[in-house]
DNA sequence: GTCCATGTTCTTTA
DNA sequence: CTAAAGAACATGGA
């Protein structure tokens, strides 16, 4: 994707929306007769459509004028978000795995078969499964008890399966409850998310796990803060299986001196 | 002042 | 090739 923010106005000056899409974490707008405006709301972004007499609020990166005096405006204090112009909606798919909501049990079984990282860190790539963010893989695994440490390609056909129901069933709920928003995001009608409010995990470090007391433990996998409960997540690390002795570093150093 | 933050990408290191 | 770790981006809240 290539970054023209700049020039986006130009771009989408007089042309009537054909389309509203999601595919992973990007917005996709299609216009007539063809060209996609695309935004990534990063961490911090907001989209929100405004009376064009609204005063315009500090990090304003882009403004269009739509129908009826209001505005399509784009804020994103942090500026991790942007906004892009694609001829196509095949641009908006690279490097992006299936769709979380859609996606078989059987193909996120193969999809995490092939690789040994941490199940977490597996969650978070974008190319393996769109769409999940930090808050929502705790979540999800929480639901699904499983240690976000795992190796991924060890999770068992029950482990999948859960992990797949909890997945779903995690992203539906923080829809219906408009998202999780802390603080920087508040929608067209002044209200931030909900979800927030029934995290089972995120961002409860130290606190007794709803399910059963335990305190809930925060680690960082891969750069990234991560909650769990270390009695409902238990980690079973198969025994490794011993390929080679290891090899005997440096002999104990008993000094004949 | 400090630490932390819903994300992605790049570099370095093993 | 795989992967992890760290830094970078820029700003604000606790």
């Amino acid at each position: 994707m290539r970054n023209i923010c700049r020039d986006i106005s130009q771009q989408v000056a007089g042309r009537r929306v054909a389309s509203v899409k999601r595919r992973g974490k990007k917005i996709l707008i299609g216009l007539e007769p063809a060209g996609i405006l695309c935004i990534h709301l990063g961490m911090t972004g907001q989209l929100t459509v405004e009376s064009a007499d609204a005063p315009t609020k500090p990090h304003t990166h882009f403004l269009v004028e739509v129908d009826d005096r209001k505005q399509l405006r784009f804020r994103d204090p942090r500026r991790f978000g942007g906004i892009w112009w694609l001829d196509d909606e095949k641009e908006a798919e690279s490097g992006l795995g299936p769709e979380p909501l859609t996606i078989r049990p059987q193909r996120l079984a193969r999809l995490l078969s092939r690789t040994r990282r941490a199940i977490k860190a597996a969650l978070l790539d974008q190319a393996l499964i769109a769409g999940l963010g930090n808050i929502y893989a705790d979540e999800a695994l929480f639901r699904a008890r499983i240690h976000p440490l795992a190796p991924a390609h060890a999770l068992t056909v029950d482990h999948v399966r859960r992990l797949n129901r909890a997945i779903k069933l995690i992203l539906r709920q923080a829809i219906r409850h408009r998202g999780s928003s802390i603080s920087d995001y508040i929608d067209v009608n002044g209200q931030s998310g909900r979800f927030q409010n029934l995290h089972q995990v995120y961002g409860r470090e130290g606190k007794p796990c709803t399910n059963c007391g335990t305190p809930l433990q925060r680690i960082v996998v891969c750069g990234r803060s991560t909650h769990f409960c270390p009695r409902c997540q238990p980690l079973h690390r198969p025994a490794a299986r011993i390929i080679r002795r290891p090899r005997a570093e440096s002999p104990p150093a008993t000094d004949p001196g």
